[in-house]
DNA sequence: CAGCGGACTACACAACCGTGTAGCGTCCTG
DNA sequence: CAGGACGCTACACGGTTGTGTAGTCCGCTG
């Protein structure tokens, strides 16, 4: 159930690659020192120039390891569901994310993890295949624009975790506070803010701005 | 039809904190220095520290002012939606948004902002209660927590501008990709993921998940 | 065993940043 | 008109940061 091994995980490199991970999601890039990252991983600061180069490249191959590693788990983590050991596609998803969540909003917020972004972007268009496949009504724009606002959309919420955490008044990295979101999300998902009729109306205004106005 | 006057405006303290926030939302705060604002000002980097005292004072100032700024417009676009100039409660809160979009989404995603953030969620919390009066059935959460997360949702979408731009291939700050997006809002915003049944579903999961693992 | 490459460290450097201080001009006021 | 408050600048300081360089240690190989 650990994440996987990795030999090379207790290299050095990769204790530099940790701590880094730590530091750009704590301090953000630009405020994390390469000292400061060295201390953590317990080596010198020369060391992690020797083995990435700079300050940006050992960001890039952070980015490039999560990446991967969310690959990886996100096929461990669909297999588990085809097994039935998980219920749904969003638990799946969110057990794949969920280690190096707060790395990933971070690098995401600040415009980096682009593959990752896309990736995801990917997974749900194919999730949205499936389920436009089930509601044929629900196919008025392109699968991959919707896949990637309804993307967007959700990685507001950990991005956005500090201040949620303070309205809501509870830390949502408890299992408390995972509970309240978990069925908070559920209900947005299954209670729509415009009626299709509504929807229809508010698109045919846009439609006619555009003609009206367009410059 | 302009942006309101402020007869500060034109002072240099002024033109600071308009250089500070265009600063603030290019380069994000840590990145952003004191002497860049100042040449963008047009003064002197002491100048800035006789004004503001320090740069988190500096920054703090950017926040406040942008609280009333939101405050105001958002208290015109109410009025203008009230006199039927605006045709929704939707483009009334974007209006008054979008002059300060990209210092507001920086801030926030760097877990400043909060008391804007909070406000957001005051009004989304008011227009929920309307909701609410015409869909009775969809009052399982506290409203509060329904708009904070809705909130946070939606500000994900502009957080997200330069991935979101990159994967529906088109710059979402012209008019040509505010159609596109609007679009695909009014899309998302009108078909639910989940049925009422499958969520119910999920809940019971949840809280069986619960009752079986309160550790 | 010689030697060679890679992991690793210590140290130095140049640049830059936030902050502090001293001082200049100007406008307002009593 | 004296004088002080205020807007504003110039300059210096200490600290930190990313990066560069020289050199040590160690394991492997021929």
């Amino acid at each position: 159930m650990a994440t996987a091994p990795d030999p090379e995980d207790l290299t050095a490199r990769a204790r530099i690659r940790d701590a880094a991970m730590r530091h750009f999601a704590d301090h953000g890039f630009a405020k994390a020192t390469i000292r400061g990252i060295a201390e953590t991983a317990g080596v010198s600061s020369g060391l992690v120039r020797h083995h990435f180069g700079s300050k940006q490249a050992l960001r890039d191959a952070c980015d490039e390891w999560l990446v991967r590693a969310v690959r990886r788990l996100n096929d461990q983590a669909t297999a588990d569901m085809r097994a039935g050991q998980i219920s749904n596609y969003v638990a799946a998803a969110r057990a794949s994310m969920l280690p190096h969540s707060r790395y990933l909003t971070r690098s995401l917020a600040e415009g980096g993890a682009g593959a990752l972004f896309d990736e995801m972007v990917g997974m749900t268009t194919e999730w949205l295949a499936d389920y436009v496949r089930a509601n044929p009504e629900a196919s008025e724009v392109d699968p991959r624009h919707w896949a990637a606002v309804i993307t967007a959309m959700a990685l507001g919420v950990p991005i956005l975790f500090p201040h949620l955490s303070r309205v809501l008044d509870v830390d949502l990295t408890t299992s408390e506070g995972d509970l309240l979101l978990s069925r908070t999300l559920l209900h947005v998902y299954s209670n729509p803010l415009l009626t299709r009729q509504e929807a229809a109306r508010l698109r045919a205004g846009l439609e006619e701005q555009e003609r009206g106005e367009p410059r």
